[in-house]
DNA sequence: ATATATATTGTCAAATTTGACAATCTATAT
DNA sequence: ATATAGATTGTCAAATTTGACAATATATAT
């Protein structure tokens, strides 16, 4: 009998909208006024679904860190079969291919909150430990012979090298930055075969 | 006749607390209030050195990022004459080295501002461009038949990395990633010896 | 058509943050 | 000792942000 719940979509919109938020005004200046204006709702809204200042944040740390991990999970699942290790460095580092970096972005934003919100320090950090992962498997298809810890001391460098040269975005790098990261993380592949 | 000015010791003492604060609670979130309890003084205190809160955002951008820059050239200017390049990567990446990495982590927490800060991005740029330059000229006197093009790629590398991990301390990753971070910057260090 | 659960809008109070200024205190030179 | 410029504290109004709830509108099943 009841109208159809707007719950999931409503609530999708808005945290989208919040996650744009704290990329451009950082965590503490996304203010509810903001993201509603942002999402084209009223501010009432946002308490009707999403309930108060503590609730929204918590769900806001669910929704980035689920939405980068599923855009991590269709990244690895899109890669192609041969030259997937140049093609995964091309997607990282050209912002052509580059769907929606906001997600990593939004990630970064929210390590903020990491000092005084135990679970975002956990979730956050269980997100970067996938996407680093998922560079390990990759340098292991490419170099199955490599020692483990070369592996990770490369999926390491590789993923701070972008999560850096993405995080400068505010600063408008110029475009040489990302062709340049892109070469440095090839540094870092090349001097895996010489091992 | 008049008692000395303590404006200089004053204000330097706000904006380190100033500094403090953008790196635990973000830029929005660091209130005049938890300024001045950071710093030790009654809140007033900061409106009759620092002007109001755009002019405290200003000063601050200078003071960050001039505090960079020192700590940038003092770095560079206690580097031994022999072993500079492994000594460089040891303070950077070395916890027990770092005398400040403070400074670094400020100048990531205001780059939320540059979006709608010209001068904030400019200065930004320019202290994020000398860390770059420092890493290069250390390049260049380790390998002086590299190419220039090689040499601010690995410089970029290397400076993506250390920012990295240093802005992932917020989710106190384990003492490894730094080890390894190290090791990845010693990868492209490497890389450029196989031209 | 009507009941019902949900959507949407509106409004007001409380809390927080900032701006501005007055008032007082204190060191320093004469 | 006294005048003076600056240091320090205190206070109040304005603006912003959030919390909470009432009131209305609307879709959907019966």
């Amino acid at each position: 009998m009841p109208r159809k719940s707007l719950k999931a979509s409503r609530s999708e919109k808005i945290l989208n909208a919040y996650a744009d938020c704290i990329v451009r005004y950082g965590l503490e200046g996304a203010t509810q006024e903001k993201i509603a204006e942002h999402a084209g709702v009223k501010r009432s809204i946002l308490r009707h679904y999403l309930g108060n200042k503590a609730d929204m944040l918590n769900a806001l740390i669910d929704h980035v860190t689920g939405k980068f991990d599923s855009q991590v999970q269709s990244f690895a699942d899109e890669l192609p079969t041969t030259n997937r290790l140049d093609t995964c460095l091309e997607w990282m580092f050209d912002s052509e291919y580059s769907s929606d970096k906001n997600a990593t972005l939004a990630l970064e934003a929210l390590t903020v909150c990491a000092y005084e919100h135990p679970y975002a320090r956990e979730k956050l950090m269980d997100s970067t430990k996938q996407f680093i992962r998922l560079i390990e498997n990759e340098l292991i298809r490419e170099f199955p012979n490599a020692s483990s810890g070369r592996i990770f001391d490369a999926a390491i460098g590789i993923t701070g090298i972008y999560f850096s040269i993405d995080s400068l975005t505010a600063l408008q790098p110029p475009s040489e930055w990302w062709s340049a990261s892109k070469r440095a993380a090839h540094m870092i592949v090349h001097s895996l075969g010489d091992s």
